[in-house]
DNA sequence: AAACCAGTGTTGTATGATAACCATGTAAGT
DNA sequence: ACTTACATGGTTATCATACAACACTGGTTT
């Protein structure tokens, strides 16, 4: 059975394939809310898969609260979707403006955290934000390490304001980010960038130390267009 | 006239109960990130279910990032869980200070979202929220409609910034917070409260209009900011 | 020692069958 | 006329089995 779909290649999975596509439908408006799916069998064979697959689709989308199905009757796009979960699909994300859009969205949440962070820090929150730092300097610039501590320091960051779904949302959201960025691969690698970083992230662990919420906000804003910059990102937004 | 009785006695789909045992397996503790999980043949035997129901609940995690499989290997739990999906445990929210935070974690976004509307939205963007304006002034303070055009105006807010992320986002955050009020029920009733809380609106509105970023942060902040006093919350942040 | 190879276990997929359930229409009973 | 019971077809939920693809192991050969 040769499977002539979109050459998706994410998730070597079918039921994940078929999972995404199901969701597409929906959310270009092809299915809309109460509409009836087709049945599983007729699924099936639209997609080529057997109706153990589709089932496996169906159960995922399920659980993410996109369609609810009953015994008997069939399966129907839920009313109002993303009842209980948020997902970002990752293939949108390829796009250069949905990527942005997400950009944006991690900027402020990543910069109005700062503030509080600055208002509300603890002794604890400062040195963990320390250690993180120093382990970034430790790692070379670019590498599946310093990526990962640059992260971390953000989380530490999100961490200081007390609002444990700051850290949820912004780790949820920077990982899309980061997913993106190391999927496009368009990275440079430079010693100098290591440090513009490095200052960038000095700085706002200063202001955060220094209880100023301006300027911590000012220190993180600044952090993030540069490294909008470094992964090249227009940002041609008029203010 | 029929009563309702339990509505939830049609016993969730195996595959369910399957997938919340395991998850409750990880969420406990027995079994670590890294570890890797019984065979799909032992979990049938296991859990009295056959290995087609096994597998739905394991495409399920695998779509909420819990676990992650191989042909040939087996299924371990992953390293970092939720990493696709992003979830609010609704029991969660009942207490006072979680409230709090996602209420705050709202007013950073909808403030936001307001100055990035003033400064990008469309003459359609502007008439949307003049429409949901205007049906919410017919509805009756704290009914049902009201709180559905509300979230509909807050909702046409977002989609003025062009980034839709913000309003899923938003949505999100938004839907949950509504939740928790109206399982709260704390919710006065008065009709001055009413044009107060259109006041606020219009307010908003017009900054939008004039395109002025300042005062639409500002007449949003204020806006949340009697919200959450109506709803009841303390907000002795300082600031 | 390294490469090859067969065997075994596991997941991924396909296929068919059965039970539970819903919707609808029709006949029987009141 | 109205209700009840039954029959029928369609759909999901579940089970069972079989095969293909892949990973790992251990022995054999080179």
């Amino acid at each position: 059975m040769a499977l002539k779909l979109d050459k998706v290649n994410r998730g070597p999975h079918l039921s994940t394939l078929v999972a995404s596509s199901i969701s597409r439908e929906i959310a270009q408006g092809r299915l809309k809310p109460g509409d009836q799916l087709p049945t599983e069998q007729q699924l099936a064979t639209t997609f080529g898969v057997s109706r153990n697959v589709v089932r496996e689709a169906i159960a995922r989308l399920r659980s993410e609260g996109r369609i609810w199905s009953q015994q008997g009757r069939g399966a129907f796009v839920a009313d109002q979707p993303n009842a209980t979960v948020l997902t970002i699909d990752y293939e949108a994300l390829q796009q250069a403006n949905a990527f942005q859009s997400l950009f944006e969205l991690r900027g402020i949440l990543e910069v109005e955290g700062a503030a509080l962070a600055a208002g509300r820090r603890t002794d604890s929150d400062l040195s963990a934000m320390r250690d993180a730092l120093t382990t970034m300097q430790a790692a070379p610039y670019g590498s599946v390490m310093w990526l990962k501590t640059d992260l971390e320091f953000h989380k530490t960051v999100a961490a200081a304001t007390g609002n444990p779904y700051m850290v949820q949302f912004l780790t949820f959201v920077s990982e899309r980010v980061r997913e993106s960025i190391l999927a496009s691969g368009n990275q440079q690698r430079s010693e100098d960038l290591a440090a513009v970083t490095l200052g960038e992230h000095q700085r706002i662990l200063d202001a955060i130390e220094a209880r100023q919420a301006d300027e911590a906000r000012d220190a993180m804003r600044q952090h993030l267009h540069g490294a909008a910059s470094r992964v090249g990102l227009a940002e041609e937004q008029s203010e």
